[in-house]
DNA sequence: AACTCATCCAACCGCGGGCAT
DNA sequence: GATGCCCGCGGTTGGATGAGT
């Protein structure tokens, strides 16, 4: 299947993308709809590949995104949901209608992963200091566990199967959690939350008169050397390790969590052209009017362990919350 | 003020699945 | 079944920016 790379052709502009080029593409998408993104650089003349437009799309200008400032509860469900799903940023932004897969993936990567990290690192060099604390749920046999974990399942399932609505996003708040967010996040991010693509661009547009590009090359045409950056090569589960996948298998095989998934992806959330959700399916559209709370509730509830560098296993809200009670 | 280092995040890359032929 | 195309996903990169010295 040697296919080459759709990105290696001549003249295909790349690199950060300009207004114009934004206008371009969400004009032709308001126009025609998501959707064959082979057809978009050749129709819209723009000299991008499919892909560089699609992601553009999907991860800036469809509307509906919420940039920057995540939410305590936003945090709590990413932190629970990558417990649960592992590093499956899109299904894990499924469950957060207004973010994308590439924002919750950066912000796990450079701001999470780091928290979560610090404090297992604190609780593990307190447990040293505790003689006989094998596990964060020390009275809990295996049976009960499992039982425990069975009975959170169906909650789930209970909840995840007639509760998602899309409007429990009115109910989250927003807090500035993210320190150094950029001024432009913070400016813009407060208030709009469901934004039509023309808000996307007048606000981009806002920022671009402000800052107006020094001199954006619109395409790394030279080759950069390569300078071994320190980035922090993840891989996958890093902080959440083998704990998560048999919770997660055992999610899947107890109730076929990969079916309700794909459901979701190809039934519940599948869109007209005219809708503008491409990959982000529309949670709730057709459920019932059950907010997310029973899910939350799951989902904040102290039911997901970890394991710690010392290989205990520890759950993780309880130790977020007990080893550093203003971590949200 | 100038420089270095750290962090953030938009965008790129490559892989794999689904579908059509 | 083999092949090719399209699309989505996760991992990674590198430029921009902020913080520290």
């Amino acid at each position: 299947m040697g296919r080459p790379p759709c990105c290696d052709k001549e003249g295909v502009k790349k690199g950060p993308w300009t207004p114009e080029e934004d206008i371009i593409l969400v004009s032709y998408i308001q126009e025609h709809g998501p959707g064959n993104w082979r057809a978009v650089p050749t129709n819209t003349g723009l000299l991008r590949c499919s892909k560089s437009c699609r992601l553009r799309w999907t991860n800036y200008l469809r509307p509906g995104i919420k940039r920057g400032n995540f939410t305590d509860n936003e945090e709590k469900m990413i932190i629970h949901l990558q417990a649960l799903l592992g590093n499956r940023w899109a299904a894990i932004a499924s469950y957060l209608p207004q973010r994308t897969d590439n924002d919750i993936k950066n912000y796990w990567n450079t701001y999470l992963k780091k928290k979560l990290s610090k404090i297992q690192n604190q609780s593990s060099s307190r447990d040293d200091h505790e003689e006989g604390f094998s596990s964060s749920q020390p009275s809990m046999s295996r049976g009960q566990w499992e039982r425990r974990l069975q009975t959170d399942i169906h909650l789930a399932k209970q909840a995840l199967s007639e509760a998602l609505s899309p409007e429990k996003s009115t109910s989250l708040t927003h807090h500035d959690q993210k320190p150094s967010s950029s001024s432009s996040d913070q400016t813009l991010s407060t208030t709009t939350t469901y934004a039509s693509s023309t808000e996307n661009i007048s606000r981009l547009l806002k920022s671009w008169m402000r800052n107006p590009p020094i001199k954006r090359s619109g395409g790394k045409t030279t080759t950069t050397t390569t300078t071994t950056t320190t980035t922090t090569t993840s891989s996958t589960n890093t902080t959440l390790p083998n704990n998560n996948v048999d919770l997660s298998e055992a999610f899947e095989s107890l109730f076929g969590f990969e079916s309700f998934e794909s459901s979701n992806n190809n039934s519940d959330f599948s869109q007209s052209p005219d809708q503008d959700h491409e990959s982000k399916p529309n949670i709730g559209n057709n459920a019932h009017q059950l907010p997310f709370s029973l899910l939350e509730k799951w989902l904040f509830d102290e039911t997901v362990t970890t394991t710690t560098t010392q290989g205990k296993e520890v759950v993780l809200s309880d130790m977020i919350l007990d080893e550093n009670p203003n971590f949200f």
